[in-house]
DNA sequence: AGGTTATATGAACATGTGTTCAGAAAAAAG
DNA sequence: CTTTTTTCTGAACACATGTTCATATAACCT
């Protein structure tokens, strides 16, 4: 056998895609193997050589890709002079973004020592990008004189750390809603960075 | 050649230890082989099982042992009546206490997918016990009027999630002593959970 | 000193790894 | 229908994996 009936460039790529994200967010990257990605597509693992250049690849096109979305979002979003509205949707926006793609962020942080140098080079200066723009927030806040925060820099990345926690234990089918979520997260972030 | 000069069980036994909770924490527990440990401690692979079973009890053994000294440690600590000094203790307590073990705290929650399910229980009934105890002293305050979070059980996980990501940054040669990182976040904390 | 035990070696086992590639067959083009 | 191109198979490569075990030797005991 060779070509197997339906086979078709644009279905198999975005699957190969699909099934790395679900398993390496599963089991890990180190411990999925080219031919178990193979097996949740349904093909041979040789035909996956045809879309992907090798293993380490598929880690860094989904971290890449996934930090790229993140900043484009970002980008699309109101910037109002005010401070605490900026940091208020930063905080809305953070949860939400994050909560619709848990496998993609999950990889984008656990996965980031599986990463060659080059590689982490690259995603960390995309992740660095993001971080600046809540810190610019924070600065702003402080110097208009509604936050009081003692060091930017560490309230930004305690801030993240504790958004980043929702992804840990939220589930849909949860006693607690989206919006219920937003307000108790802004309500903490509101009071911790107060002046 | 067979058993080397100077082998002894009592050397060899904490020696075995310390490389896999190295190995682990940098590459991740399915990255790294039996024969990478076997080759940090200086022996053949085969010798490392007179003193594990097998590479999960490694894994097992090394969260196991940190979670209980966890618990043994906030166990040793005052606990006053109020809440607000008990909640400043916590702080403190789990700031110092984690920046002290940066490779076990990495590996507690970095591999929790790579234990077996019956391990897994295990170690996450440890976490558990531990996340209570800030629970008990956050529900502690807001029936005494000190605190004002709308849900302990997710004031809890912000909490802990924003503490835990000083493990990310931190480096001891940094520009911030440890009594500084703390008052940092303990002002942080504090305001959160504000009445 | 000699005998026993603890502790290591090193080869072996069966299986899995990422990756390559000649060839086959389905789909697209003529 | 015939030719070309795209897409996949299946075998192969060289090496790594966790684990077991007969065997050898250093350390300890009497």
């Amino acid at each position: 056998m060779a070509r197997t009936q339906g086979s078709h460039s644009d279905i198999t790529g975005p699957r190969i895609r699909k099934a790395a994200l679900r398993l390496f967010a599963q089991y890990g990257f180190a411990a999925v193997s080219m031919r178990q990605i193979a097996k949740e597509v349904g093909v041979q693992a040789g035909a996956l050589y045809n879309y992907v250049p090798d293993k380490q690849s598929m880690l860094f096109g989904l971290m890449q890709s996934h930090m790229e979305e993140l900043l484009a979002a970002r980008a699309e979003r109101p910037a109002p002079r005010d401070a605490m509205e900026r940091l208020r949707d930063f905080v809305g926006f953070h949860i939400r973004f994050h909560l619709e793609r848990p496998e993609e962020v999950f990889i984008a942080y656990m996965e980031l020592r599986n990463l060659t140098d080059e590689n982490f080079t690259q995603v960390e200066a995309l992740r660095r990008a993001y971080e600046n723009q809540l810190e610019e927030i924070l600065r702003d806040g402080v110097a208009q004189g509604v936050f009081g925060v003692p060091d930017t820099k560490i309230a930004t990345l305690a801030v993240i750390a504790m958004l980043n926690g929702v992804n840990t234990w939220y589930r849909r089918e949860g006693r607690l809603s989206l919006d219920e979520v937003e307000t108790i997260y802004w309500d903490m972030v509101r009071k911790a960075v107060a002046a």
